[in-house]
This record gives C-alpha cells, sequence and structure tokens, in this order.
DNA sequence: GCCCTCACG
DNA sequence: GACGTACGTGAGGGCT
C-alpha cells in the first residue's frame, strides 16, 4: 500500500527501549553459555508488549525501530565535547546491541540505523515525510529531545506509561509550546548529553525568557534589555555557545533515507522465525506466550551446553531413582547406622501449617550424601475430601513416637551435625516433641553471610542457582487458594518424592557453601552471628508474648465509632458518600471534584495522597484533616487492634511471631506473622496498643534498648572525634551537634535548632542528600544543602568515611560490618538513578549492619546469663529487647541484661565510645518503654 | 499480584 | 534518558 492520508506510522526509539530493558532487569546470561541477554529479554518483552498493545482499531499501517549507529555524528563537528561526559557502556551491554536488531528482524519489524545519524535524526526525518504525505506520526520514546517534533499531526507515546505526550505535556514539561522546546533546550543545556548552554540559567528561566521575547534570536538580539544584570551579562557572554547548543538540540527533517515509507509497511510475525529466534536466547516464558497467541507449538528451549564449550557450570541434574520412603524398624536403623557413621546428616520436617506452633509433624526426610535420601512418613491421612471431615490414617507409615524415639539420640547426639536450609522452622517443630537439636548448620544462613544483598535465601531460589536444580514447587502437591490442602493429605509417593528431594538438596547446598566460607573470610560471622541465633530465637518465640484480647476489642469498638464519625463529617465535606480507604476515590475527591492544588500524579497515573500531601491540604482545608485522623485510626484497627487477636495460640493463649535470620539484607532480624517489631509508640493513641501486651500474673516486661546505638557506631567507624567525645562525656548529641554547627550554647538552645540538628545525625547515617533532608524538615532544598555543607565542616571525618565507603563497595562488591559481615552491592557500579540508591544503601549497610552484629551478640549470650533468674527474652525490635519476668527478680535481670548488652560487641571488637542501655519496667509494654 | 499507605527502628 | 531521592523492614486494603 502507498504511504498517505490514513496512514498511521509508529517510530519506537529503539536504544531508549534498549537502555530501559537493561537497567531494569538484574544482568540474565544465557544458561547453555554465559551470553548476556539481560537486555535482549527485557527488549523483545518489551516489543511483544508492544505488538499487544496496538491491536485495536487505532493500530498502526507503518511501523519501524530505529536505533543509534555507534559511531560519532556530525554534532561532534559542531561540538567535539557533545556527549562527552557520557560514562562508558557497560560491559555486558555492548555484545547485545547486534541482538537487539535481530530480536527486531524476528517480530518481523522495519530495523533503522544510519552511520553518523542518531536515532533522533531518523525519527525526525521520517516524521517529516510522513506527516507531509498526509499520515500520522507516533513515536513511541519518551525522550525529551524529540519532543521539539510534536505537533502537526506528530504524537509522542511514553511506552512505559502507555500515555500519549501532546502539546500540553510538552508545555507541562518546558513551559512552551513544540516550536520553541530547541530555543529552550538551548538556553538550559543538558547535563546529559553535555549540551552547555547557558550557564546558571534552566529550564524554568529559559522558558520564562522565550515566553517574554517571543524566540530565541530575538532574545539574544535584545539581551541588553534583561534587567536582572546577572542573566543579562550571561546572555551575552554565551551568544555563541547557546547558539551552538541550539544546533545541537536541533532535529532537521534532512538526513538522508535510503529506503521508501512503504517499506515500513505493517507485517504479522512469521511464528517460525520468532519462535525461532527466542528459543535460541533461550527466553522460555516468552517463547511460551509467543506460541500460545500465535497459535504455533513453542520449540524446546534447551539449555544444554554445547559439548565443546569451556568454563560452562557443570549442571549434574538430580538423580531420584534413589529416594525411597522408609516403613518399618529395619529401614529406620539402617539410615540411623549410616548416619552415625558418616557424622551428619540433612533433615528436614513435613508438617501440617506454616506456623510452627500449630503445625502437626506429618513426616521427616533424610540425607546422607547426594542422592541418597529417604522420606519417612509419620501422620499423612486419607485425601482431604471425606464426606464426614474424617481423617483416615493411611497404611504404611510407623508410629510418630517410635520414630522420634529413634532419631532423638542421634539429633542430640554432639558428634553428629544436622543439617537443615532454614532449620529454625524444623528445630521448634522437634522442640515440641522434646527434642533439642544440636549441633546445627544452616543452608539458608550460609547463603545469607555469603550472599547477603546479592539475592534472597530461600531454598527452590539456592538450588536454581548454585544446582542448577528446579525443585518440585509445593503447588504440584497441595494447591493453592481455596482448595489448598495439608502436607498430611499428600499421598505417601508423591510427598516421598517431594520430601527426599528437600533434603537432598539441602545437603548438596551444604557441600557447596561449606568449603566457601573460609575462603570468602565469613566463617566467624557464620558461626558467631547466624548460627547461634537459631535456637536463641526459636525459643523466644516459642514462648510468646501475653495479649490482652479484652483491651484491644475495646479499643476496636471505639476505633468503629470514631472511624464512622469521621466518615459522616467526610461525606458532608465531600458532598458525596465514597470509600474514604481508597487512594484513587479520595485523589478524585480532592484535586478533581474540589479542585483542590497541589495534585500530583505518581507513573501510575494515580494523585499522592499520602499523610505529607494531606498535611500540607490540612493547613486550608477540613476534609484532608478528617482523613488523616481517619487513616491513623484505621490502620491502628485493621493492622493491630482487629488482627493481633487472631494471633493468638489456642494452647498457649499468647502471640508468637517469627523472626526472620535472613530477611534483611544487614543483618537485622525481620518480624512476620505477626510483626511485633512495628507496633506503634510515636502517636498517643498508637502508644495504648502497647498496653494490650502484657505481663502474665506475678511477673513484669521489663524492656532494655541500646540509646543511640547506630550513631555510636558511626563515631566509632568514621571516627570522629567530636562526636566520640561527646558519647564519653554522656551529653545531649543532637544538642552537641546543633551547638558545633550553629555557633550556639547547648544551654537554653532552641529546640526547632536540635531537632534539625537530629535530622541531620539522622541523615548522615541514611547517605544524606538535600533533596531528602529538605523534605523530612520541610525547608527549602538549598537550606537543607547548606545544612549539610556545614556538617561535613564541622565534622569532616563523615564525608571521609562516606567516600571510603563507597569506595570500599565498588572495589569490592561489597562492604562489611566491625564484625566481619559482608553484605553485597551489586547496584553499586551501575549508572543512573539506582546507583545513588545503592550508595546511600552501602554507607547505611555497616552501620545499621553493626549494630545488629551487636545486639545479635547481645541476644545469643543472654540465655546463659539469665539461666539462674526466672526471667524469658521475649521480643527483639532492632535496638530493643523485652523480657517477661517474676516480679521479685526485675532489678537483677535489669542488672544482668544491661551487662550483657552493654559489653556485647567485646571481646571480638573494643568500641571507642561506650554503649549505653536504658531499662523500663511495668504491667504492660507501654509501661515498660 | 501490584500499588499505595503507614506502622516501627 | 528519565527517574526519583534518606536506610532497613511487614501488613492491610483497594483495585485489576
Amino acid at each position: 500500500m502507498s504511504f498517505g492520508k490514513g496512514a498511521r506510522l509508529h517510530l519506537i526509539d529503539g536504544s531508549a527501549y534498549i537502555f530501559r530493558a537493561y537497567h531494569a532487569l538484574p544482568p540474565l546470561t544465557r544458561k547453555s553459555d554465559g551470553l548476556p541477554v539481560g537486555a535482549v529479554a527485557g527488549f523483545s518483552n518489551m516489543l511483544w508488549k508492544y505488538i499487544l498493545d496496538q491491536q485495536g482499531s487505532e493500530a498502526p499501517t507503518h511501523v519501524a525501530v530505529i536505533f543509534d549507529h555507534s559511531s560519532k555524528t556530525f554534532r561532534n563537528a559542531i561540538y567535539p565535547e557533545y556527549k562527552a561526559n557520557r560514562p562508558d557502556l557497560p560491559e555486558d551491554l555492548q555484545p547485545q546491541f547486534p541482538l537487539t536488531r535481530d530480536a527486531t528482524r524476528a517480530f518481523n519489524i522495519a530495523c533503522i540505523e544510519t552511520e553518523g545519524y542518531e536515532a533522533d535524526d531518523i525519527i525526525a526525518a521520517l516524521a517529516c515525510k510522513a506527516r507531509d504525505a498526509g499520515g500520522q506520526v507516533t513515536i513511541v520514546s519518551s525522550d525529551k529531545d524529540l519532543m521539539q517534533l510534536i505537533g502537526n499531526g506528530v504524537t509522542m507515546l511514553d511506552p512505559m506509561k502507555n500515555k500519549l505526550i501532546g502539546p500540553d505535556e510538552v508545555i507541562e514539561k518546558f513551559g512552551v509550546g513544540p516550536d520553541r522546546v530547541v530555543d529552550v533546550q538551548a538556553l538550559a543545556g543538558d547535563s546529559v548529553d553535555n549540551v552547555p548552554g547557558a550557564p546558571g540559567i534552566g529550564i524554568k528561566t529559559a522558558a520564562q525568557l522565550i515566553n517574554e521575547y517571543g524566540d530565541l534570536e530575538t532574545l539574544l538580539a535584545r539581551a541588553g534589555e534583561i534587567k536582572q544584570p546577572k542573566r543579562r551579562q550571561t546572555l551575552i557572554d554565551n551568544a555563541e555557545q547557546i547558539r551552538i547548543s541550539k544546533r545541537l538540540v536541533e532535529l532537521d527533517c534532512d538526513t538522508p533515507l535510503d529506503f521508501t515509507l512503504e517499506s515500513l509497511e505493517v507485517k504479522e510475525p512469521e511464528a517460525e522465525a520468532l519462535l525461532k529466534f527466542l528459543s535460541e536466547m533461550e527466553f522460555r516464558t516468552l517463547t511460551n506466550r509467543v506460541a500460545e497467541k500465535l497459535g504455533a507449538e513453542a520449540p524446546a528451549v534447551v539449555s544444554a551446553p554445547p559439548s565443546d564449550a569451556p568454563a560452562a557450570p557443570e549442571q549434574p541434574g538430580i538423580d531420584t531413582s534413589l529416594y525411597q520412603n522408609t516403613t518399618d524398624r529395619a529401614a529406620l536403623d539402617q539410615w540411623i547406622a549410616d548416619i552415625r557413621n558418616i557424622g551428619y546428616v540433612a533433615i528436614d520436617t513435613e508438617t501440617t501449617s506454616l506456623d510452627e506452633m500449630q503445625a502437626e509433624l506429618v513426616g521427616i526426610s533424610l540425607s546422607t550424601a547426594p542422592g541418597m535420601a529417604t522420606y519417612i512418613p509419620v501422620g499423612h491421612v486419607a485425601g482431604g475430601d471425606d464426606l464426614f471431615g474424617q481423617t483416615q490414617r493411611v497404611d504404611g507409615q510407623m508410629d510418630l513416637a517410635e520414630v522420634l524415639a529413634a532419631l532423638k539420640p542421634v539429633l542430640e547426639d554432639p558428634a553428629i551435625l544436622k543439617i537443615g536450609q532454614n532449620l529454625k522452622y524444623d528445630w521448634k517443630i522437634l522442640a515440641r516433641h522434646g527434642i533439642t537439636m544440636a549441633p546445627i548448620a544452616d543452608t539458608m544462613l550460609m547463603s545469607y553471610a555469603l550472599n547477603a544483598g546479592t539475592h534472597n535465601h530461600g531454598m527452590d531460589e539456592l538450588a536454581e542457582r548454585y544446582l542448577g536444580h528446579k525443585t518440585i514447587p509445593i503447588k504440584d502437591l497441595i494447591g493453592s487458594g481455596k482448595s489448598q490442602i495439608n502436607f498430611g493429605q499428600v499421598s505417601l509417593d508423591k510427598a516421598g518424592r517431594y520430601a527426599a528431594e528437600d533434603a537432598d538438596v539441602t545437603l548438596r547446598l551444604y557441600q557447596h557453601f561449606a568449603p566457601m566460607l573460609p575462603t570468602e573470610r565469613v566463617t566467624t560471622v557464620y558461626q558467631t552471628l547466624e548460627r547461634p541465633m537459631v535456637p536463641v530465637l526459636g525459643q523466644m518465640e516459642m514462648s510468646g508474648i501475653r495479649i490482652d484480647g479484652d483491651t484491644l476489642k475495646r479499643m476496636s469498638n471505639a476505633f468503629a465509632q470514631k472511624m464512622a464519625q469521621l466518615e459522616d463529617e467526610i461525606y458532608e465535606l465531600a458532598g458525596e458518600k465514597f470509600n474514604v480507604g481508597s487512594p484513587k476515590q479520595l485523589g478524585e475527591i480532592l484535586f478533581e471534584k474540589m479542585g483542590m492544588a497541589g495534585g500530583k500524579q505518581g507513573k501510575t497515573g494515580a494523585f499522592s495522597t499520602s499523610a505529607d500531601v494531606l498535611e500540607d491540604l490540612a493547613v486550608e482545608h477540613d476534609l484532608p484533616a478528617r482523613v488523616l485522623d481517619w487513616r491513623q485510626i484505621a490502620k491502628l484497627k485493621s493492622t493491630y487492634t482487629d488482627a493481633l487477636p487472631t494471633y493468638v495460640n489456642p494452647d498457649t493463649g499468647r502471640v508468637h511471631t517469627s523472626y526472620s535470620i535472613a530477611g534483611a539484607q544487614t543483618g537485622r532480624l525481620a518480624s512476620t506473622d505477626p510483626n511485633l517489631q512495628n507496633i506503634p509508640v510515636r502517636s498517643e493513641e498508637g502508644r495504648r496498643i502497647r498496653e494490650a501486651f502484657v505481663a502474665t500474673p506475678g511477673h513484669k516486661l521489663v524492656s532494655l534498648d541500646y540509646s543511640q546505638i547506630e550513631l555510636r557506631i558511626l563515631a566509632h567507624v568514621a571516627d570522629i572525634p567530636a562526636l566520640k567525645q561527646a558519647f564519653r562525656d554522656g551529653v545531649d548529641i543532637h544538642a552537641m551537634t546543633a551547638s558545633q554547627m550553629f555557633n550556639v550554647p547547648v544551654e537554653g538552645m532552641d529546640p526547632m535548632i536540635r531537632r534539625q540538628a537530629k535530622a541531620i545525625n539522622f541523615g548522615v547515617i541514611y547517605g544524606i542528600s538535600g533533596f531528602g533532608l529538605s523534605r523530612n524538615l520541610r525547608i527549602p532544598r538549598a537550606e537543607a544543602q547548606a545544612f549539610i555543607d556545614t556538617y561535613f565542616q564541622r565534622f569532616p571525618e563523615i564525608r571521609a568515611y562516606m567516600d571510603r565507603t563507597v569506595e570500599d563497595a565498588k572495589r569490592d562488591g561489597s562492604v562489611r560490618t566491625l564484625f566481619g559481615r559482608r553484605i553485597n552491592t551489586p547496584g553499586i557500579n551501575q549508572s543512573g538513578p539506582a546507583a545513588g540508591g545503592a550508595r546511600r544503601a552501602a554507607i547505611n549497610a555497616p552501620i545499621q549492619g553493626a549494630a545488629a552484629d551487636i545486639i545479635r551478640r547481645a541476644m545469643i549470650r543472654m540465655p546463659d546469663a539469665i539461666a539462674h533468674l526466672p526471667a524469658k527474652m521475649l521480643l527483639q525490635v532492632h535496638d530493643e529487647l523485652v523480657f517477661e519476668v517474676e516480679d521479685g527478680a526485675v532489678d537483677d535481670l535489669i542488672n544482668v541484661a544491661r551487662d550483657v548488652m552493654e559489653n556485647a560487641a567485646e571481646p571480638a571488637v573494643k568500641l571507642s565510645v561506650p554503649l549505653v542501655v536504658d531499662a523500663g519496667q511495668g504491667m504492660n509494654w507501654a509501661e515498660a518503654h
């Protein structure tokens, strides 16, 4: 078909796709040969999504993907420094460029690049040509440099947000219409492309000037009339540079094209060629999706390495032929003999629930060598669909008590190592049956010591990564959702294969990780900070904490009433009923119906209604103020007063949280089901929820928490004399900071000043930025930046520490705490926005991590230290430990526990600042804290 | 299953 | 090339 009226041409900015894809995805490699393909994968996915999105009546008639050509362009002749400050391409991206061209052709889309021109030039020329021929043009890109082309039948489409960009959006961004965009860009310059522009003039000022004078040439001609002296001089001095800048950003229609518009006609993908490409790339999921859509058979995606491939990692595959269920005493005794002989065993328990405090043990699997594994079923019942809900025990199983009695000596034998994955789970299950497993090894914790920051440490992930083995998904056995059954209802056959595999995989992981601990220098971390946490946390979790359900119930009722009342007021103010809990509906009411200013839309196009935003609005309006009140109460009710009682264990009458040891990247614990590390305390109303965490009669709750532990660690590791001395003198650290920064005496200090210093102190720990501090303190960004500059001036050691830490991270790919804990920093050498986050995380990790190490050390020593007291350690909240202790022993407990906590760093590390622990006690957690 | 919001250190 | 932007978490409700 000839190109003319009615034709719709889509021009896809291929290079933008590639960079998006590259930065959005982890560095994937092709399994068979290690070829980096992450960007190609993302690129292909985006193209496929684009094709699916363009199926309607507005579908394009012509389409092309345009790429930058990897050579200098004519712009470098105009200005040699053009794009000179671009960082080098990542090593693993370069080889993917040709593959993205292959991908484009595989999708049967025209693929265009021209020596000496940027993609933008070709897009401009094509857009002009198509427009002149009477067609409609859509540029699929969000690149602001292309916005000058908008208008007269040319629009842009942001592929990520699937949002059209027209003249209005251009005005929003540049303050001028598309025809004046280049003028603004010429003035403002562009640091990314190294377009110089006029120094000191940004987009805002540029738009203002252009709007005032009409266009760039008029402005430059009449620059002498500008009132502001500095601005006037800048324009006069830099006129030539500004004109060069304009030529750099300007796109014209004259780029030579050696093909016709007709040749870009949309063609259906050819299933065979496309699927061949995708399967060769080994994109399993996409291959299957595309095959399904095109109604073709997906070719098998094989990733077997070519026979002559050199360093391809060995992928043994797991031979399951020797797995066998153990169902009689003789067979069990044989296994026990083998275990005693070899001195270790990998073990896994299968139960009816993920809640260790309620789970029923239904089987145990053991492994003594790769491929050598067994499952001992003890509690399986006939299928779950029995009409009368009766459970019929399945034949061919040993008696639970007999099995446990036979295994107990082995599991408690100090000469036999018990290896598990997330062994705290199994440790607790067995503890409930009177077996205290020791000694132990935990592959999850080994991976955590080695790989924190790189990936998570669940068995499925570890098996795939390190053994090249996909484990049987639990869903295949128990299903999911409503029809889910428990493991006890799984057939012995299936259960045996699954359970034996788990033990087998665990043993293989152990053999993989064990030799790496010393070579990676994390043995001490694993042995002193990870492994010992298993019995300590197991015991704490089993102890649980008592909760007063009646108090919570009363609070819930009061909250419900208050919410109803607020809802009435809110509806009245809004003039209609709506769901106050829906940010979407609320945003529409506030910013559309009521027309309040300050509506900011996020990437999903929804208005933000966060507390920040509502607080600003609440200054002038009642409705947002009411919503804030409602939100606070709704949160307290749903997350705490309503939810907590559902976690009370019917047998113990207490709440048993679960701590993940390897959940957080920094060494902190995380609490789940329920999370008892985020019980309210900051607001008066919220704090009352802590009144429902109560001591058993005759007991008290005691809370001990480290004072300013992270700042103390910072003072030590960054070696800041002023800070260290302040901690030794026991002075108010934030007041001291304020005094040093603003040259004011500590006596009679304005609380506002102290508050600002406090915010900066915290900011430093988090890898401070002017933006963040300004938002936190609600002050102008420049002011915040000035604070930070002053701070660094007064405490130059902090800057040095930050620089040093980032350098370490870049060099080693990881940072370490004082105690040797390694936190990997895989994103640190990236460029772009992710780098900022990675940098701050790297700065924070050694500080947060060392604090986590210290409280771990205290917790590990605690059980022995308080063994002589009628006291139990119940909870950890990052820098706080909560105990339950008999009334008469409160003071003793405080003395002992404080001593353990304050000296927890030693002897491994001798801190140059004291650690200080504050203590409180009471009938409930609110009083104790 | 993702997003938004908000609770904690 | 734009994107967000103080670090680390988990949970509940809305919405697709």
